[in-house]
RNA sequence: GUCCCUGUAGUUCAGUGGAUAGAACGUCGGCUUGCGGAGCCGAAGGCCAGAGGUUCGAAUCCUCUCAGGGACGCCA
């Protein structure tokens, strides 16, 4: 529908042109939801453009337009557009016919929970790696954060036709892995207190446990780091995951990594296609070729990997073992020095415009309008099953989820967690809870087979507003997985309209009425409402869409 | 010093270069005797941090200034 107006639109231009025997390049077409309904379903800024490329009046070009597309407009829409205007600076605005709108309740529930699938995607192989948070401790608010944003990109990737993995980078091999056996030496009184990095309960516990482990191995810290580290994963981390409602397909192992000899093997394949020097007995890695500010050591002077080795060893693996089309990391903040040269060498390795990286800002988390600080170093870290304890209620990793994905991943957003316990009833989560399980009450009630509705009969102003905020569902899709910053925060605004415009329709109108037939074209329409909802809150937002309270 | 992010209602945040800048919470005032009252409607509340620029048009793009958050290594 949208092309095929494009190309009318195109079409009336390129006549336009002919006429006047102007000469200008046409401007794409562009269409927009106007905001405001009363500009129409559709609009577009065409005639605009043109005005500035020929300084001339806006206007005019839109009303010579609007005359020339006329005709071909109702025989190609099946006259579907009942009216096409041009308006004051220079808008050109169709109005669809109800018809259009009536029709799309079937196609909804028709198209069951792949309604929003795509096959933009084209199977591209993509993986998507996330949360990955050292297991050097229990996942904190920042990971909570990038764990629920990567899990719902991987979900619309899924929906727009990728072909999707989800990945969780364990650093169970470098020296994360030293500095937390470190801390348990230290805790156990081997070596001085002052080498402790990480501190917390968990590792005074973990001493506890494991005291003849760590007496026989004391001169082994990457055996006890190792221990350690997986212990963490298994215990803390990996259960929080579960309470996440995040499910990985792959824990992949830094240590396996690097025993494989993937690290030599990435050098090797660096130094062919003559990238690396030797300077100061380094091995430097020249990023700046590929636009680094300054080239990078692969190699230190005292033989040992730099850290980024073993990471640029993990990305040749990514795209030239398993052969990703593409890849978005989601990291903290704290690793943005480290985008641009994980950028070029990836670039270097021959994958240039393969790899995305999305940062995270900081959550700040609020209580009694003061900040609880949350660093794994002091023993004050906010852990994320802490703060489900907080939130106190059943839903509240549900609460949690939407909350972190109701801000985009550039913003530095306060948790406020009075906000979310004690106006819960508040919270946009229940506002959409509630929506469905009214939606299901009536449905459940209802004793009318409404599988063959007249749609026709849905014509109120509420009915049509719903239906045309269900049927934005695929555009946002589409939007969210085509845009680099991968904007997931708009599925949670969208299913509050959905929501909102449900419960407006609702108020508004009986569903189950005396007339037979409206009320089977109401039923469907919540039907429609129902699917809309679930694949929105299920399958893209994973959060709980209850059938009752 | 360099780099990244942010600055929009009292608060937390949306806002694809377009038409009267929106929502939630908070405040104030109404409606709804109900197919689930966890709903609906209205009001108040804005020099979109500031200054320049690009444009027919800027909260949005560019430059500078100010303010806040974060990060800089042959640490990991």
């Amino acid at each position: 529908m949208h092309e095929e107006l494009k190309k009318a639109i195109y079409e009336a231009v390129k006549a336009q042109q002919k006429d006047c025997g102007c000469d200008f390049s046409i401007p794409g077409v562009e269409l927009e939801h106007p905001k405001d309904m009363r500009y129409g379903d559709i609009s577009t800024n065409v005639a605009m453009k043109i005005g500035k490329l020929q300084r001339k009046d806006p206007m005019a070009i839109a009303e010579n337009l609007v005359k020339q597309l006329d005709p071909g407009l109702v025989r190609m829409t099946q006259r579907r557009i009942e009216k096409v205007e041009a308006v004051k600076p220079g808008f050109i605005n169709f109005y669809f016919s109800s018809d259009y709108y009536q029709k799309k309740v079937q196609e909804i529930i028709s198209a069951g929970k792949k309604f929003a699938d795509s096959n933009i995607g084209e199977g591209k192989k993509t993986q998507v790696e996330f949360l990955s948070a050292n297991p050097t401790g229990p996942a904190h608010l920042g990971n909570a954060r990038g764990g629920f944003y990567g899990d719902v990109l991987a979900n619309t990737f899924q929906k727009f036709g990728f072909k999707v993995e989800r990945e969780y980078y364990v650093n169970d091999g470098g020296g994360q892995v030293i500095k937390l056996a470190k801390s348990i030496l230290a805790e156990a009184e081997i070596i001085p207190g002052d080498e402790r990095v990480y501190s917390g309960v968990y590792i005074k516990k973990w001493v506890d446990e494991n005291r003849a482990f760590i007496e026989e191995n004391k001169d082994d810290q990457q055996k006890i780091g190792y221990k350690a580290a997986w212990d963490v994963m298994n215990d803390y981390i990996k259960p929080s995951i579960e309470k996440m409602h995040i499910k990985f397909d792959e824990f992949f192992s830094e240590k396996t990594l690097l025993e494989s000899g993937a690290v030599e093997k990435t050098i090797d394949e660096l130094k062919k296609k003559k990238l690396t020097y030797k300077k100061d007995q380094a091995l430097w890695l020249k990023t700046t070729e590929f636009g680094d500010d300054q080239d990078r050591v692969l190699v230190k002077s005292d033989g040992m990997y730099a850290y980024i080795a073993p990471d640029i060893a993990y990305h040749y693996n990514k795209f030239g073992e398993r052969k990703f089309d593409h890849v978005v990391d989601v990291f903290g903040t704290d690793h943005h020095g480290y985008v641009k040269r994980l950028l070029t060498a990836t670039a270097a390795l021959g994958y240039p415009g393969q790899l995305d990286i999305r940062l995270l800002q900081l959550v700040r988390l609020i209580q009694k309008g003061k900040e609880l600080r949350m660093s794994k170093r002091a023993g004050t870290a906010v852990t994320f099953d802490e703060l489900l304890d907080l939130i106190g209620t059943k839903d509240a990793s549900d609460v949690a989820r939407f909350f972190f994905l109701s801000r985009d991943l550039d913003t530095h957003m306060d948790f406020d967690l009075d906000l979310a316990k004690d106006t819960s009833e508040k919270n946009p989560v229940y506002y959409v809870k509630y929506a469905s399980a009214r939606i299901n009450g009536i449905l459940r009630n209802a004793t009318i087979d409404y599988s063959k509705p007249n749609l026709g009969l849905i014509k109120k102003p509420a009915e049509i507003d719903l239906i045309k905020k269900l049927i934005e569902l695929p555009e946002i899709v589409e939007q969210v997985a085509s845009d680099k910053k991968y904007p997931v925060h708009k599925f949670a605004y969208y299913i509050t309209e959905v929501a909102e415009k449900f419960h407006k329709f609702y108020h508004d109108y009986r569903v189950v009425s005396d007339d037979a037939e409206l009320t089977k074209a109401r039923l469907a329409l919540v039907a429609a409402t129902k699917n809309v909802l679930e694949i929105t809150g299920e399958d893209i937002l994973g959060i709980n869409i209850p059938e009752r309270m």
